[in-house]
DNA sequence: TTATTTAAGATAGTAATACTATTATTTAAA
DNA sequence: TTTAAATAATAGTATTACTATCTTAAATAA
């Protein structure tokens, strides 16, 4: 038997479920693929259906607008990281060895898990690291935020906090913690690779120098 | 005699130098307007025009396109930040009290420059919050790149790094912490007022708690 | 003063984007 | 076997992101 990972997603997402058919799939993965390639902004429907041979409106009829593809496949990769998350750490009693753990989860390069047929995760990272914040810095964050659109991203930051309160049960700041955690992994790394200049990276490129930093800036700050 | 604060801008920004004109001058203090009221996804040239009472094609000939205007206006603002560091630090001589005053002038919402005519700093520190990484997080950064567009910031981000050596010349990462001081004093911000969950500053909505949250974070990492 | 350059206003036009709508065809469920 | 649902094919619209041209007004130089 076949083991199918599958991540629950939020339904106000998309009008029709991709992960119910062929063309719902596909249009997961060339999204994936697309977004990667060219970025969010040169992304359209009308390209991602080209490159899947199949219709616009055909996309159309799963999601109302890129905005919310994009939403989706992040909410995805969320999802995926919670389980890897919990996975990783399940069995584990030390939060000191478990907070290193997600430092490093959220730090390194990804690799595809092929459990997960249609996505790419080694991608979907990259589009975390460079688009990830677009899908929240918008003017319908409210909205969005009503619709219960970020709550993947909000699961993952209580846990992570609660991995921090683990560690120091009377730090004050465990959820700007963990968010300044899993935003600045993402950032140092952009930087590293677009922006040199702003880190201390800029010769090896190496991701285990940002969990080197982030592991420091972490321990030091919630030490008592 | 009237003393007017001036900030050098890369003139690969734009076509033709909008503090030279009425017209320029206006162009840069609507489209802060109106990028701080509905966001930068929702504001185009043709609404721009049409705010200050002018054409498409006129906007035209000062930018090149929306993506310049915004880099533009931010890097007028991270020129303006550099003053006030400058200005605000001059004669203290105690790197951590340096240190202090950069966390709290990037961490504290700005009042509006008098001195400054056409640009309402309060407003433009909102669109840096929102809009800000939406400067680099495109997939032309490295073009952008070359062409200096990032100096301002760059510029900023070494002055932070030379004030943490001051305070501990043997900390390895001056600015990567730099790079973080900036982009968390925003990010924290920008949670605490719409996704208030990934921060621990919901209640009070205050700014000074970001700040005892990273100075918390800054002096930490960098005490040997 | 007149001639000349320069900026700005007015208007038009185009390709691409972000959709909506309609109809025909295929596939799957009752 | 009938019916419903999903998809493909096609068309069309409003808006966006530009480019081009022509005229007028203002500044400046000869």
């Amino acid at each position: 038997m076949k083991l199918e990972l599958q991540i629950k997603m939020n339904p106000s997402l998309f009008l029709r479920d991709p992960e119910q058919s062929e063309l719902g799939k596909n249009i997961i993965k060339h999204s994936i693929q697309l977004i990667h390639d060219n970025g969010f902004e040169a992304f359209t429907f009308k390209k991602l259906a080209e490159s899947i041979g199949s219709t616009e409106a055909g996309v159309y009829r799963y999601f109302e607008n890129k905005h919310k593809l994009l939403v989706y496949i992040i909410s995805w990769y969320w999802g995926w990281i919670q389980f890897q998350l919990n996975y990783q750490t399940n069995n584990i009693s030390d939060p000191v060895i478990k907070l290193k753990k997600v430092i490093t989860l959220l730090s390194k390069n990804v690799e595809d898990d092929i459990t997960t047929g249609h996505v790419d995760e080694a991608q979907l990272h990259q589009i975390l690291i460079s688009e990830g914040s677009k899908a929240y810095l918008t003017n319908h964050v409210g909205k969005d935020n009503n619709q219960q659109f970020f709550q993947p991203y909000k699961d993952l930051c209580n846990a992570v906090g609660e991995i921090i309160l683990e560690c120091n049960p009377k730090y004050k700041y465990p959820h700007s913690l963990s968010s300044t955690i899993i935003e600045i992994a993402h950032l140092q790394n952009f930087f590293m690779n677009h922006l040199p200049s702003l880190t201390d990276f800029s010769k090896s490129k190496d991701e285990s120098e940002i969990i080197k930093y982030l592991e420091e800036l972490v321990f030091n700050t919630i030490r008592d």
